[in-house]
RNA sequence: GGAGAGAUGGCUGAGUGGCCGAAAGCGAUCGCCUGCUAAGCGAUUGUACGCCCGUAAAAGGUGUACCGCGGGUUCAAAUCCCGCUCUCUCCGCCA
């Protein structure tokens, strides 16, 4: 959410900063509202400030045994206009917290404009494309091969979007997702925490998933429960509604979750294999952060992110998302792409945001500067490190070997019984 | 699932209709005192939204709201009534 004082301020400049967005958003009903807002606002508060006043009376000439009952009439009737005005100003703010709600977050001054992925610069690339001297697999049938990924049995089980692993397939992404965590929290800094899986509404509002995108979450029926289609959901609500002393920030998270997507409007897209899932595990990293350190601390999460895909030996580049293809909530946002050779081509294995304060601000996220004791909203920053399933498809896809087996990269052999090759 | 108790400021905890944004204590900050530390003394100590004054930004003044959440009664609600949520205790069930 963008600071409404901020927004009553700069309207224009915000307007062009959501056009290269590619969202045309008309701000005149905002500004009609925020003036309307006010009005009823000084005039319910001068009522109250008079029946405050009043009240005081009331009570003394009871005390003296005076009657009251002129003014009592009186105040009885400034109760109902303020209860009319209260009806009125609570429609208005009704309407205004949905406006503001629904406006994205502003893009940093960095992020270049475009209107696609297409127009994504790349930043970075590392690491060597492997040669095959056979034509490589795409995972699927890498996976199905060698019996460990099972997408019939999984679409049986629950519907189309759902695998069963199996043996070392199952092994190896719980040796993904533990060799991750244990990264980030023994190089990186980060503290490890297993979070609900389910979350609520407020929380969902919080982190900017609700009230816009309902219809990718997965509700559970008959309760206020959502399905987190992130660990970023539970793990930035840690702190919704709390005041942090200055002193502990920054704040380092790193979480596994299964993460659970709708996925709605993407029928067609991805539809064979594990990239596109209802259900997929992914380590999350998050950061609470003072807004000065912000941008330097999006470079470190995202370094933190590619530094997994170096250990596992897998060539990938760093792409800056431009302004029409950045989420939401984001005000800057890197990809990390994993070369994936089964499909000659590189994919998305991670996200890395710096929200700002605009996740802050919905979730009321805040801290006291210990020098002025002054109240401010932290900075919010998330990425992924990594999506676990899309790591077991770049490790299938790379590793392959004309055999139809796959070498498990080194850096995981501790964490799978010491096995260093995946065969029938 | 059944029965009961509770939710007040950073914390402990008082407050059963007007004198309560809220006693007291603790903690914290600033000042005084002491050679240092401790003790002691004094002051300050929530958040949000408006308005005024003013500014580079602030400071300052003033009003309103907030005692788990939502609604009701009343001229007036932390206080009375209704609904909800959460916490605790006991019983049942259970990984």
């Amino acid at each position: 959410m963008l600071d409404i004082k901020y927004l009553r301020q700069n309207v224009e400049l915000v307007r062009e900063k959501m056009e290269k967005r590619g969202k045309n958003i008309d701000f005149s009903r905002f500004s009609a509202l925020e003036t309307q807002r006010r009005d009823i606002l000084q005039e319910v508060e001068t009522l109250r400030a008079e029946r405050n006043n009043v009240s005081k009376q009331i009570g003394e000439l009871k005390k003296k045994k005076e009657d009251a009952s002129v003014i009592i009439a009186r105040m009885g009737e400034v109760s109902n206009k303020i209860k009319e005005l209260d009806e009125k100003l609570r429609v208005t703010e009704e309407e205004l917290g949905a406006f503001v709600m629904a406006v994205p977050n502003i893009q940093h001054a960095s992020v270049p404009v475009g209107t696609s992925s297409e127009d994504n610069p790349v930043v970075r690339q590392w690491g060597e494309k492997p040669a095959f001297a056979f034509e490589p697999k795409p995972h699927w049938e890498i996976g199905e091969n060698l019996q460990i990924l099972d997408f019939e049995r999984g679409a049986k089980i629950a519907g189309a979007r759902f695998t069963l692993y199996r043996g070392l397939g199952a092994t190896l992404e719980r040796a993904v997702i533990n060799f991750m965590l244990d990264l980030h929290t023994g190089e990186h800094g980060y503290v490890e925490v297993l979070t609900p899986f389910m979350a609520n509404r407020d929380s969902m509002t919080g982190t900017g998933q609700l009230p816009k995108f309902e219809e990718d979450l997965f509700h559970v029926d008959k309760t206020d429960y959502y399905l987190i289609p992130t660990a970023e959901v539970p793990v930035t609500n840690i702190y919704r509604d709390e005041i942090l002393e200055e002193k502990i920030l920054p704040v380092y998270y790193v979480a596994y979750s299964p993460c659970f997507r709708a996925e709605a409007g993407s029928y067609g897209k991805d539809t064979r294999g594990l990239i596109r899932q209802h259900q997929f595990n992914k380590v999350e990293m998050v950061k609470f952060v003072k807004p000065e350190t912000s941008y330097d601390e999006l470079e470190k999460l995202t370094l933190n992110a590619e530094e997994v895909l170096k250990r596992l030996g897998i060539a990938y580049r760093t792409v800056t998302l431009c302004s029409g293809d950045l989420g939401f909530s984001s005000a800057k946002t890197y990809d990390v792409e994993a070369w994936m050779p089964g499909q000659n081509a590189y994919r998305e294995i991670s996200s890395c945001s710096n929200f700002e304060d605009f996740q802050a601000r919905r979730a009321s996220i805040r801290f006291r500067r210990e020098e002025s004791d002054k109240v401010e909203f932290v900075h919010t920053l998330n990425g992924s490190g990594l999506a676990a399933g899309r790591t077991v498809v770049a490790i299938l896809e790379n590793y392959q070997q004309a055999d139809g087996s796959v070498i498990i990269p080194e850096a995981l052999r501790p964490y799978m019984r010491g096995k260093e090759k995946i065969t029938i």
